[in-house]
DNA sequence: TAGATTGTTAATCGATTAACAATC
DNA sequence: TAGATTGTTAATCGATTAACAATC
C-alpha cells in the first residue's frame, strides 16, 4: 500500500540480527524500547517500520521474539529458497563462500565462476568453481535470481553486464566501480574501500582547532 | 560551520571514485550535470555537497578534475598517511589485505593479528600475523588509527573493545553482529550478509499481484 | 484496576530538488 | 556578447520523533 522507503528495508535484516540473538538466548518477548536500545534507535521508528508490514505487536506486551523473526522472514522473503551466484572465485569469492552456513535461511551461493582456465575446476568449499561460458545455462539451472561481484573493478562492468543477460534480478557488487545495469535490475554495492574512506573523514585532523578556524 | 550530515560524507568517496576514473581517462573538467548523469545523483546535490567544503568550481566551465580530487582527498584526510590494523587473518581478512595496492592514497593496513597461534606467524603479503598480545603495542607504535574487525560474530565484541582499549579512533565492523563502543569511537558496519538480505527483499514476490492486493 | 506498550496521527526535523543571480 | 554552469536561497519532499488513544 504506501511505498516503503529504502531506510526502512536497510533495518530489518538488522531487526534480524538482533531478534535471532535474543531467541538464542531463549528470550520470549521485546519490547521496541528494548529493541531501540540495543540498535541505538528511537522506539517510535521502530514500531512504524514494522506497522508497515502488518500488526506484529501486542499491546501492553510488546513483540513475541519467534513470530517476528518468523514475519521479518516472510518479508525479506527469505521463507523461500534463494539461489545466489557468484562471479571471481579470487580471495573475497573465496571468503564469501564460507558465509554460506552464515546465510543459512534457504539463501545459499549455488555457483561460483571466473574467467581465469587457471581457476576454473578449482574448489571452494562444495562448489567447483565453472567457466564464464557456463554462466548463463546455469543461472536458468538453478534458478539463480542474485549476482554477487567479486571481480577487480575494470572487469565489473562486464561481468554485471554477463549477469544481466543471464537473468538475475539483483546484483551485489563488491569492485570499487559503479555499475550501468537496466531500471529493472536492482544493484547493491558492497565495497569496502568507500566504507573506509567514509570512516577516515570522521577521524580527529590533525591539526585544525574546532572553535575558530584559522582565515587565510 | 554548517553540521555535514552522514548522507553527504558517504558520497564524497563514490565521487572521488568516478573522478579518479576520468581522471585516468585524462579528461580535465567535469560539471555537476555530468557527474550526476553518472551517478544517478541530482546535479544540484553533488554541488550543495561540494560547497559544505568550499568553492571547488567555476562558473560556466564546471570543476577541475585533479583539483577536485586533491579537494576530496584533504577533506577525507587522506592526504595524511593513514594507518589502519586488522583482527582475523581468516580468508576475508587476508582477502582485504591484497586490496592494500587499492588503497594506496596514504591509507595502508599496517598490522594483522589474530587470536589463534597456529595462524600467528604466517605471511599475508608483506605482513606477518601477530598475536593479540601484540595489539596494543602495535597500535601505538604505529600510530593506527582504524580497527578493521574480520573475526566470527561470537568474537567481534571481544576485538572491538581490544581495539578501543589500544586508542584506535574508529571500527570497521564486518561481523554480522552490532557492537557496542564508547561514544567519541567511530563506528561503521560492513557485513555483507545484512546487504544481501536487504537486496532480497526487492526481488519479485513469487505470486502476489502489484495491483490489486488480495483483501483478507 | 494500574502499568505497560503498541499502532498511528500529528509535529518536527532534515535532506533533496528547483530556481536563479552571479560570473566564467 | 551569448551560453554554460556554479554556489546558494527558497520550496518541496520525505523521514524521524513525539504524543496519545487503544488495549493487553
Amino acid at each position: 500500500m504506501k511505498k516503503i522507503s529504502e531506510a526502512v528495508v536497510r533495518r530489518l535484516p538488522v531487526y534480524l540480527q538482533v531478534l535471532n540473538d535474543l531467541h538464542k538466548r531463549d528470550v520470549q518477548t521485546v519490547s521496541s524500547q528494548e529493541l531501540g536500545n540495543k540498535l541505538d534507535l528511537n522506539p517510535a521508528q521502530i514500531r512504524k517500520d514494522l506497522a508497515y508490514f502488518g500488526e506484529f505487536g501486542r499491546k501492553g506486551i510488546g513483540y513475541d521474539v519467534s513470530y517476528l523473526i518468523e514475519k521479518i522472514r516472510q518479508i525479506l522473503k527469505l521463507d523461500q529458497p534463494l539461489s545466489v551466484g557468484l562471479v571471481g572465485a579470487g580471495n573475497l569469492g573465496r571468503a564469501l563462500c564460507n558465509y554460506n552456513t552464515y546465510l543459512k535461511d534457504n539463501m545459499k551461493i549455488t555457483a561460483v565462476f571466473d574467467a581465469h582456465p587457471a581457476v576454473v575446476g578449482s574448489q571452494i568449499n562444495s562448489l567447483t568453481v565453472q567457466a564464464m561460458d557456463d554462466l548463463k545455462p546455469k543461472v536458468e539451472e538453478l534458478n539463480i535470481v542474485i549476482g554477487i561481484i567479486t571481480v577487480p573493478a575494470v572487469e565489473a562492468q562486464n561481468v554485471a553486464d554477463r549477469f544481466v543477460d543471464a537473468g538475475v534480478k539483483g546484483i551485489l557488487n563488491f569492485a570499487p566501480t559503479i555499475l550501468r545495469v537496466p531500471d529493472h535490475i536492482r544493484i547493491h554495492y558492497a565495497d569496502f574501500t568507500t566504507e573506509l574512506l567514509s570512516l577516515a573523514y570522521y577521524l580527529e585532523k590533525k591539526e585544525e582547532e574546532d572553535d575558530e578556524p584559522a582565515v587565510d
